[in-house]
DNA sequence: CCATAAACGAGACGGTACGTCTCGTCTTGTT
DNA sequence: AACAAGACGAGACGTACCGTCTCGTTTATGG
């Protein structure tokens, strides 16, 4: 579950220290934000030596990252909703996804981490395959049943259609270029609908 | 044109240190790589007393917008390229917004001015005001046009117009979730165009 | 006065940090022993960051050195009794010394610091130069009045005189062989007069 | 034979570890200097685990010297030559003597004991006991043979025979004050036995 | 045409954190 | 049960930078 890939012996490894590191990242993130946090106050917070972290953990990043797969472990098997309506799923998962953007709880540590992936490419892989994979594949899940259902084009570009929705919201985010409202949401929708009609 | 707000007597200063500094940033950044671009380097670097940058520019970031605008100065009257053509007239000016993400000289110092403005929002106001701000107005006037001509329905939203174009190719570029070529470039305008059309 | 030798610049130098770190480095010898004696432990102790110790001194032995030199720094001009009768002379001050061996306020620092001059042959030269040289200089100058007094050999080795006064003290009390008494004192002053009589 | 006192049962104690260990010690000392001798290292290149050397032996001094007790083995029945002439036996003894200091083979290791000797008094009991005490008894008792010769005075102190002998020599070498010459070797003899003479 | 005040280069300062090393203890199989 | 291996909490090492603070030394008017 860990990010790096340096694990000596992972039997050898003691759970109960993962743990301590994973939850104390997490605190201090939230408390004193991502530009301060150090890998010297995790161990510190954790009641961890700085060798622990740095035997099993390549950098910083990869301590953050494992920290919010974490929390996101159970959400293995997730399903998109699908009523027959690709509009309204649609809409409603981009309302919902929009407002957790908007929860300043979720703010600092997903700002923080795609900072590390924006940086660090072997990082960012891990992000993808652990993370952002399974969810992007259950959302194409529901875009190829919306092309069954002769709702979208048979030809559509899924992995672009998926960009189409996600990336605005993304980048308004990131950039805080502009808020995100459900409107918003529900505009990114009609459009990407209006250009993959069949 | 620094983006520093504290300028003690802007007569003053010292137009050959505020060069030689942004010049070291950009070497810099270009040599080590953004995460070990430091200031006591720049300073060095540049020959300059460290308390010169601090004086003059509120942070790192600063530098590093500073020294990118320095770059794209002569850029103030930007216009797109308009032959009547929006489909074709937008594919052009996609493709080379790909080919410039593309290009290597082009990333660290981009890559190192993003991080900053996600992490800064002053930054990133002045980010926006000094060089994404007339851009994105040049393009969107270029958008306006096509409307005029009735190529674009009229009630369109150039802002998401805009976002629906860009932030795919900025996702993919930040996140290198997947290449950047000519196909996608054009793949873009035609989605854009399809959901826009009167 | 400092034992380094890369001093940036002397004249910069601040002699209040030197001073704090001279007297924390006595402070936390005679409170948690030289084994446990850290450069961070002085930064700390002296508040000072750990650059300025590592900027004016070589080595941790460096500073203990200095440390010892600022206290004995009035003792210049040392010279030894003299009331014409060499032997009496010679006793009172072996007598002297062998109390200062004994003193446990002694002990700690003197011992630390033997231990790098053990170690490190250029703190050693600086040893000798700044603190033993004129000490030895001046047991030598009541030698040479007492040959002049017919009361020693003139051909006699000062310095190994000195030897066979001091050595077996030193040698006693590093090794902690035997104990140090004001007659071992008169013995050795005793066994040097007869190897030494004209 | 080993140093420690917490053998837990000496019969089950692995003779190639033990060897193993000693062997490591000696040749880090010669390799990287006492400085940067550690536990660590001596039973990575010992090939044992650091339980075993801690198992054994109370301190890093502990297993020095045993790792020289172990090389000084055979020379229990040590006795000085006895030609008759207490001045030509002495002489040869303290050449032999200084010459054994100034061999740079001889220098890391027994640096490296009298280190730990001057710090830890427990080690120095043993050290005495082991090494020190029975090589002295063999000097005293020359000493004592030419009393009986009467080459001696009957009423000489012999424990501080030794030490004018020896003391200069240790000091000289252990703080390197002055080179250690066949000369300095005579010139100690002469003043000694011009001190003792009857 | 100076004087004078600022900005300047240089870099020392008190600090924080880095990533590494070693300590001495503890745990996990192996012999 | 001792062993090799090595993870662990702890904490010092020496280095790199942080942002602030003197130091003289330009430099650029404005009296």
């Amino acid at each position: 579950m860990s990010s790096g890939t340096r694990h000596p012996d992972p039997t050898r490894r003691s759970e109960r220290s993962r743990q301590a590191v994973l939850r104390a990242a997490r605190e201090l993130i939230a408390e004193v934000g991502y530009a301060k946090l150090s890998i010297e106050g995790i161990a510190a917070r954790a009641g961890v030596g700085k060798q622990t972290i740095y035997r099993w953990w390549r950098s910083k990043g990869a301590v953050v990252l494992d920290a919010i797969l974490a929390l996101s472990q159970g959400a293995d098997g997730i399903a998109l909703p699908d009523t027959g309506d690709i509009e309204a799923d649609l809409k409603a998962v981009m309302r919902a996804t929009v407002a957790e953007f908007a929860d300043p709880a979720f703010e600092a540590p997903i700002r923080a981490l795609n900072m590390e992936i924006a940086i660090d490419p072997e990082l960012a892989a891990q992000y993808r395959e652990k993370l952002a994979g399974p969810v992007d594949e259950a959302k194409k899940e529901r875009l190829r049943a919306a092309q069954r259902a002769g709702q979208l084009a048979a030809d559509a570009d899924l992995d672009l259609a998926l960009e189409l929705l996600y990336a605005p919201v993304y980048q308004r985010w990131l950039l805080r270029t502009a808020p995100l409202t459900p409107e918003y949401a529900d505009a990114l929708v009609d459009h990407l609908l209006k250009a993959l009609r069949p």
